[in-house]
DNA sequence: CTGAAAGCGCTAACAG
DNA sequence: CTGTTAGCGCTTTCAG
């Protein structure tokens, strides 16, 4: 006669149904707020679900309803410090919309980049936000014919027919090279990591359009394109300096490789921005910390994260599978002038 | 004669079974590797399974399974440094376990902690991870009895009945004044934000036990607690040093803190550790950057993260609520010395 | 080894 | 306004 404690389990529609002597499909109706229940009824069933501790199970509704109030978020590192704000902006987007946020770290592994578009799909999501590693991956087409939502965050693909946000790099690279240029700096120098897709390639681009157009030559020993350490950044800039003669100013790739080359620069007993200038890309939260005070192209992380939010929604309410009418959007970076040039 | 292309759902068990010509059960079983059918079952069916480009549909598994393979994270703010680390502990554990996780900030809003937790609850993960804002506040308790596993991390109420991941912050103050106390300082100061919880008042009360271990005076005027930004740390030791009677060195709460005390010891042109010592809480990444090389008091938290999901993989085997057996783990904080004291 | 059948908790027609 | 009836896609007895 075992006699311990039914499992408290949770209270159910059709409990509630009983204890209110009515069918479970008025339940339902009554508590989803649909028209067709007396106001008495809707009270009644209000008070006893409240009563019973009762809360929906968002799977079950997930399974008939065909949506499961959930979007998957996929980057390669929520300790470098251009995510977080990135996933701040779809975190607080998506809440807002009564969505829930799978977060999906990759390390930088495209394996797990793959797992995880698999297990998002498993998991039903409605749609996902992918800031892919590398910028030549087509992760989505590569699945022929996602069947959700789908977009690309901060980087994507060239001839993706998947939607994006990314930041307008050309422009971006573009910007940094003018605002030395009409500083003064003559011979400028550009910093990057090699991989990253073609972010990278279109920020050096866009500094490079910049020289020709001011008539200024990019001399090949002042562009070095190696990783994205900040680390790397500090030898970079010790080499050009130990080889006394090394550019007036230096355009980083991202912030971290400029933190790097500021390093490098202070060290060898110089100034900045006197003997040598540093413009960075992203503005990260580092990037405004008072004794570094580096200057920067600021990309508009929380917007972007917001934005991939808003085209998931919309693509969703368009019934769109994800790839049929793509939304495109390129934001536009802002200069951002501290100290530092 | 409508003609258009039928919405390309997804294949299901029922689509293998009837290519195979056999029941669905049995399709359930060969893909789930359950024994009950011949390896030659097995394998067409895997075969057709593949074929067709199907994947299970997690939802309508954990709908009959009752788990659903996810857990939930509460942070207060993924944009804070502290944070992402222990989130990536998290992912990364729960990852390398097949279990996604729900991202959810709450922008430091109690509100907002509750919100989630509901609709964690509703969407029916398997546990919950909680980062509180207070240390106060027993946002478990209030729920009459979770029905699943729960976590607190990084901060704890203090007479919880559920289980939590917690540095031993008692010992990391006693660390950070025995510190600075043994390298010769005598007038040591502590500066705080005043809300936080427990988590506060035992770094306070551990440097105030080294304190009197040392003979040492605490001033009432060097005990400062106001909020944790850095702006906040900034102020404070500005007003210390213009009233020409401040500590020889300074305990911050946390990082953030300390870097604004270093900000404005430079600011006021006296020097880092010479004319004022510092010392840290937390070890955030800024910390280790060479220019500011602030020595800390490390709180492992990557493996805070690791160790709060073990604590809820093991609730779960042991088929316990989340308040039966408790697991408590306090983690050894680390001390880290770098050029600040 | 295999199939039939009963649900998991809920929504959504469809009758009344 | 309300109840009945099908499922959503899958796991899991229970018979065969």
């Amino acid at each position: 006669m075992k006699d311990r404690p039914v499992q408290p389990s949770r209270a159910t529609i059709i409990d509630i149904a009983k204890a209110a002597g009515i069918s479970y499909s008025s339940v339902s109706r009554a508590l989803n707020g649909l028209k067709g229940v007396s106001e008495d009824t809707r009270r009644k069933v209000r008070d006893i679900a409240e009563g019973m501790g009762y809360f929906p199970n968002a799977v079950a509704q997930g399974l008939v309803r065909r949506r499961t109030g959930t979007l998957g978020l996929i980057i390669p590192d929520i300790t470098n410090p251009f995510y977080p704000e990135l996933a701040l902006g779809v975190e607080e987007r998506a809440s807002r919309e009564g969505l829930c946020t799978f977060l999906c770290n990759t390390d930088y592994d495209p394996k797990k980049e793959k797992t995880y578009i698999k297990t998002l799909l498993e998991k039903q999501v409605d749609g996902i936000i992918l800031a892919p590693i590398s910028g030549t991956a087509n992760l989505f087409e590569e699945r022929h014919n996602m069947p959700l939502p789908c977009v690309y965050l901060g980087n994507a693909p060239e001839n993706t027919k998947y939607s994006y946000v990314v930041t307008d790099n050309v422009r971006g690279g573009y910007l940094a090279a003018r605002t030395l240029i009409e500083k003064g700096y003559r011979r400028i120098g550009f910093v990057s990591g090699s991989e990253g897709g073609s972010a990278v390639d279109e920020r050096h681009s866009g500094f490079v359009e910049a020289m020709r157009r001011y008539d200024l030559p990019v001399r090949e020993d002042d562009v070095r394109r190696e990783d994205w350490r900040l680390q790397s950044g500090h030898e970079i800039v010790s080499r050009m300096i130990d080889s006394k003669d090394h550019p007036e100013a230096l355009i980083a790739g991202n912030d971290l490789l400029a933190l790097g080359i500021i390093l490098g620069i202070r060290e060898k007993g110089l100034k900045v921005p006197d003997d040598m200038a540093v413009i960075g890309f992203d503005d990260i939260p580092t990037a405004s910390f008072p004794g570094i005070d580096l200057s920067t192209i600021r990309q508009p992380k929380i917007r972007m994260g917001e934005a991939a939010v808003e085209i998931i929604l919309d693509l969703i309410a368009s019934g769109d599978g994800g790839d049929k009418s793509p939304r495109r959007v390129i934001m536009d970076p802002e200069l951002v002038l501290r100290s530092t040039c």
